[in-house]
Parts: C-alpha cells; structure tokens; sequence
DNA sequence: AGAGATTTGTACGTATGTATG
DNA sequence: TCATACATACGTACAAATCTC
C-alpha cells in the first residue's frame, strides 16, 4: 500500500500537478484521507525522498524539490568520473538534500573532486 | 541509536572487517544483540541500503555490496552529463540494486543514454 | 514431497521527543 | 503558550520466500 501511495504521489510530482516548492499533506493528513496508519505514509514519503524528489524539513512539512542552479565541470583529458551516493559525513560537508548522489572526478594527475550531482553537470 | 548502530556497521565496512559478499547478522540476531527492537535494525540497515553498502535477498540475509565489473563510457565533444536516483521503473530496466545511482548522458546530437552508476566510469 | 524453521517485508498501533509557527 | 508536524523507538502480527531436515 505505502508502494501505491509513492506511485501516486510521484504521479503528480512528475505531471506537476505537484509543482516544486508545493507542500505535500502532512503525514497524519495522508494517513486519514488514504485510511493508512502514519507508518505506511512515511513508508512512501522515505521511498520519494531516497529518490530524490521531495525534502523535508522538520516540522514544517515536506515539499517538491526544486531544480538547484548547475554549473558546468569540465571533464579533462585524462580524467574520470564516477556516481554513486554520499556518506553521511559527506552529505553534511557538501551540504545536500537526501537522495542525492555525488559526482566524483579523478583528474589525471592523481587528485579528485566530489560534487552533489544537483548542483553540476560534466562537459567537455 | 539506529544512526550509531548504521555508523558501527558502515565502519565494519569500509574497514574490511566485514568484506564484500559477507552476511550481516540476521535482524533479529543484531535487535537481540544490541538491545533494540527490529524496527530500529530495520532502520540502520535501510541506512545503509540508501548508501548502496549492502543489499538485501530476502529472505536469504543482508550482505555487503561487491564492486560491479566496470566499463568506460567516453564522454565526447559537446556531450554532457549528470547523475541522480532512478526511478522505480529504470531500476527494474537496469536490473540495479537500492542505492545506486544513474548516469545520464546527453549526446550532442540530443540523444541521451542511461546507465547505472556502479558498471560505468566516464571518461574522455 | 512435505513440514518446519528462518529471514525479510508489510502494516498496524502507541508513546514520546523536538522544532516550528 | 499551544497546536502542528516530523523523528525516533517500542511492540505485535502476519505474509512470502528460501532453506533444511
């Protein structure tokens, strides 16, 4: 059940019925209007936020992620780079949302840079 | 007292005291253990799947995520990319595990190609 | 083949803490 | 001060899949 609440939440996130920045219900909210115990509505708000797609902010509420400003990195030659996710001492140092991964390059001469990957893009 | 029970376990990862493949102790056997209840082991270990540290076959048991063969993705002139979570249906597509992140990128002829973040590197 | 034990998944409930407005 | 809303922690129960005997 907590699966087909995410599905329908991340329905209207996507189509935009849900615009970033927009509060979701709160959780007590969901669980009256659904018929759901609060443990299966922070079931599927913990599956939206793992992805990436809503924030919350205790106790004010739980809100669409907005698109952050990126910046461009430039992939060198010689260099590399991963994806993966963030430990959380490394979350709190980049200071990033949840479900965010970082981008991490290995430039040619041995050292590397880590990025919350919301907030770069890699060209060339 | 789930974080300190996911930072013991991390630690014994990344340390190599619990190496790639190996089984975390069953739920159960850690609640017992530690002096907690499931949901608080159900907690830590959900920590640690959002980090890709381990992955879960139920009902076989937790075990601690193992490097995936990598190939190099080359990235070209005017190409782009970025990273971020997969939505459940590129997770079932890709056939990845919890945790991990894809890789997106945009061919300058505006094509675009996706990946999941443990079997690619990118380069140039 | 079948029975039972083990392990994770799901869903419910309750209570309390903490921070915001 | 009070109400609201999310965080944490406990407990229970049952389902589903795997493994063992």
């Amino acid at each position: 059940m907590f699966r087909q609440l995410a599905d329908l939440l991340r329905d209207r996130i996507t189509s935009g019925a849900l615009a970033p920045g927009a509060p979701l219900p709160s959780e007590l909210r969901m669980a009256q209007e659904y018929g759901l115990s609060r443990t299966s509505v922070r079931q599927a708000v913990a599956l939206l936020r793992s992805e990436g797609l809503v924030i919350v902010q205790p106790p004010r509420g739980t809100f669409v992620r907005a698109a952050e400003p990126t910046e461009t990195v430039t992939l060198l030659k010689g260099d590399t780079a991963t994806a993966r996710m963030p430990t959380p001492a490394e979350r709190r140092e980049l200071e990033m949302g949840e479900g965010i991964p970082v981008i991490m390059i290995f430039r040619a001469d041995g050292s590397h840079e880590l990025y919350a990957a919301d907030r770069i893009r890699i060209g060339r």
